[in-house]
RNA sequence: GGCGCAUUAGUCUAGCUGGUUUAGGACGCCGCCCUCUCAAGGCGGAGAUCACGGGUUCGAAUCCCGUAUGCGCUACCA
C-alpha cells in the first residue's frame, strides 16, 4: 500500500513554525515511504480565512522546499461533497438537524459550567417532530446538523507516537458537523476529505488528539476505515508557553527575512521532536528522507531554541560556496540600499564574492552581512567609542602616518602584500602588530570590529583606503 | 470543573523489550590554544539525586500506582 499524507493548514495567518514542523514531518514521511504528500487549505472559517494568508502559506511552503504532489485543495470548493455526506448521515440516523441558536447554546453552556456540570449538548433537537421542525423553519430558522455520537463504551485511538489512548464515549457530545449556512465544521470536513482523498496516515499537532475519537466515530458511522494517526507535540517558546508572535519570530517568513537558510530551518525543525540516533545533529534533506520515521518521534513538547538554530544556520552558511553565498546575500544588500536593485555582473560581482568570502565565518544570519560590510559601500560612520579608544590614543596619529606612507608605496595591492608590508612596518617601528593594525581598522571601517583587515584594505582599494586613513588623522 | 497528553542538565535529545550508564551526543555556558579585531576552528571543563512520592524486583531513568506542574480539548476555530 502506498502511503498518502497531507498538511492541512487553515489560512488565518502566516505559516507558523509549528505548522511548518507538521508539514515537514508529513513531507518526510511521504518521501521516506515513497508516498504522496498533499496540501489542503482548510478555509471553512469564513471570518478568519484570508487570501493573503493563503499566499503567505504557499510562499513559505515553497521557500522551505516542501513541495506537494496534489493540491492545494480548498474546502470551500468542496461544499457540495460535505452537504451530500452530511445528508447521508442524517438519513442513516447518525446525524440530525438542530435548531438551537448559538445564543441559546452559549447560555446553557454557562449555566452548566456555573452549576459544576459538564457543558454538554443536551440533545434537545434530537427527537424533533416534523411539526416542530416546520415551526422553526416558519420562523426563518435554518438548522445546523449535529452528529449523533455514541455515548456508551469507549473509543480507542491507536496513536503512532503516543500509543493507545482511550476515551470514554460518555465524554463526547453531539458535535455540529454542518453550520446553518452550509459550511462544514472542522471535525467533519477533515474526516470527509481525509477519506475522499485517500489518506493512509494523519500526522498533525497534539491539539487534535482529543478530536480524534470524535472523528473515529464519524468514520464508523460512515462505515469507513479510519487512517492511522500520529500526533506531534507542541512547540514552545523560551518561557515554555506555546510559541506565538509574542515570542518574536514565530512565522517562517520572518526567519526567511532575517536570513536563515531554509536548509538550516528544516534541519532544526526536524530535530524538534525527532532524533535519528544519539550522535547526529546535521542532516541534509536526503539524509532526513532516508532516516525519518514516526517511531522515532518524541512525545514531549519542545522549546524552540533560537541559539541552536543560529549555530546551525552558521554551519549551513559555511557550507555554501562563495558564489552561492553571494547569491543569497544580494537581496540583503539590495534591501539595505547598499546595492542597486538591478542584476549585478562582471567585476562588481567578483568583488562581492570576495566580500562574501571574507565574511562567511562571521555570519550567523545572512542579514548580518549589512553591519559587517556597509563601510565598503558608503562613507565611514564612526563609532564614538572606537574613536576614543583607538584613534585618540597616544601615537595613533604617528602610526597612521607611517601606515599611509607604507601603503602608498605598495604597487601590487593585494592582501598578501599588504599583510607582509604592514608586519614589516610594525617591526621597524617596534610596536606590536595588533597595536598598529587597530587604528587602521577604525580608520577604514569606523569600528573596532571588522572583517579581516588586509582583505578589507584590498577590497576597498588603495585610493579609498589611503583617503580614509588620511581623513581619520583629523580625529586623533 | 471534566477528559486527555507530557515530565532525562538552561535548551534539543539518546537510552525506556529493567543490569554492559561512573546517564551518551548537540546547542548554550566557562577555560585554554590559534589569532590583526570579531568570528570560525581545535582542545578541555562545569552542568542531570533521570519532576516528586510510594511500590514491584536481588537490581529501575527504564515496569505499576499516586501527587505536582505544564499544555491541550471541552466552539456554528481549526
Amino acid at each position: 500500500m502506498t502511503t498518502k499524507v497531507r498538511f492541512a493548514p487553515s489560512p488565518t495567518g502566516y505559516l507558523h513554525v509549528g505548522g511548518a514542523r507538521t508539514a515537514l514531518f508529513n513531507w518526510l514521511f511521504a518521501k521516506h515511504t515513497g508516498g504522496k504528500f498533499i496540501l489542503r487549505i482548510e478555509d471553512t472559517d469564513k471570518e478568519r480565512s484570508t487570501e493573503e494568508a493563503i499566499e503567505a502559506i504557499l510562499a513559505s511552503m515553497s521557500w522551505l522546499g516542501l513541495d506537494w504532489d496534489e493540491g492545494p485543495f480548498y474546502q470551500t470548493e468542496r461544499l457540495d461533497i460535505y452537504q451530500k455526506e452530511a445528508q447521508k448521515l442524517v438519513e442513516s440516523g447518525s446525524a440530525y438537524e438542530c435548531y438551537c441558536t448559538p445564543e441559546e447554546l452559549e447560555k446553557r453552556r454557562q449555566e452548566a459550567l456555573s452549576s459544576r456540570g459538564a457543558p454538554r449538548y443536551n440533545r434537545r433537537c434530537h427527537d424533533l417532530s416534523s411539526k416542530e421542525a416546520s415551526a422553526y423553519q416558519a420562523r426563518g430558522l435554518k438548522p445546523s446538523i449535529r452528529f449523533y455520537s455514541e455515548d456508551k463504551g469507549e473509543t480507542i485511538v491507536e496513536d503512532l507516537v503516543r500509543g493507545r489512548v482511550v476515551f470514554d464515549n460518555a465524554e463526547l457530545d453531539d458535535l455540529i458537523i454542518m453550520r446553518p449556512d452550509g459550511l462544514p465544521t472542522y471535525n467533519f470536513a477533515a474526516v470527509i476529505d481525509d477519506l475522499d482523498m485517500g489518506m493512509t496516515h494523519v500526522i498533525r499537532g497534539e491539539d487534535h488528539l482529543p478530536n480524534t475519537p470524535r472523528q473515529i466515530q464519524i468514520y464508523k458511522a460512515m462505515e469507513a476505515k479510519p487512517p492511522a494517526f500520529a500526533h506531534l507535540s507542541m512547540i514552545l517558546g523560551e518561557d515554555k508557553a506555546p510559541l506565538s508572535k509574542r515570542h518574536g519570530a514565530a512565522s517562517v517568513e520572518v526567519f526567511r527575512d532575517q536570513g536563515y537558510l531554509s536548509d538550516a530551518l528544516i534541519n532544526f525543525l526536524a530535530l524538534l521532536g525527532w532524533a535519528f540516533d544519539d550522535k547526529t545533529t546535521l542532516f541534509s534533506r536526503e539524509e532526513l528522507k532516508t532516516h525519518f520515521g514516526l517511531d522515532k518521534v518524541t512525545k514531549s513538547p519542545a522549546v524552540f531554541d533560537t541559539a541552536k538554530l543560529d549555530w546551525m544556520n552558521g554551519q549551513y552558511i559555511r557550507d555554501l560556496s562563495d558564489a552561492e553565498l553571494t547569491e543569497k546575500l544580494l537581496p540583503f544588500w539590495q534591501d539595505a540600499q547598499l546595492l542597486p536593485a538591478e542584476e549585478i555582473t562582471g567585476e562588481m560581482r567578483e568583488e562581492l564574492i570576495f566580500l562574501a568570502s571574507i565574511c562567511r565565518e562571521r555570519l550567523i544570519k545572512l542579514s548580518d552581512i549589512i553591519g559587517l560590510t556597509d563601510f565598503f559601500f558608503k562613507d565611514v560612520d564612526f563609532d564614538e567609542r572606537a574613536v576614543n579608544k583607538v584613534l585618540k590614543k597616544e601615537g595613533a596619529k604617528e602610526s597612521l602616518e607611517a601606515v599611509a606612507a607604507k601603503l602608498n608605496s605598495i604597487d601590487n595591492w593585494s592582501h598578501q602584500v599588504i599583510d607582509e608590508e604592514l608586519r614589516a612596518l610594525a617591526e621597524e617601528i617596534g610596536i606590536k602588530p595588533g597595536k598598529l593594525f587597530q587604528p587602521i581598522r577604525v580608520a577604514i571601517s569606523g569600528r573596532m570590529v571588522s572583517p579581516p583587515l588586509f582583505e578589507s584594505l584590498e577590497a576597498l582599494g588603495k585610493e579609498t583606503s589611503l583617503a580614509r586613513i588620511d581623513a581619520a588623522k583629523t580625529l586623533t
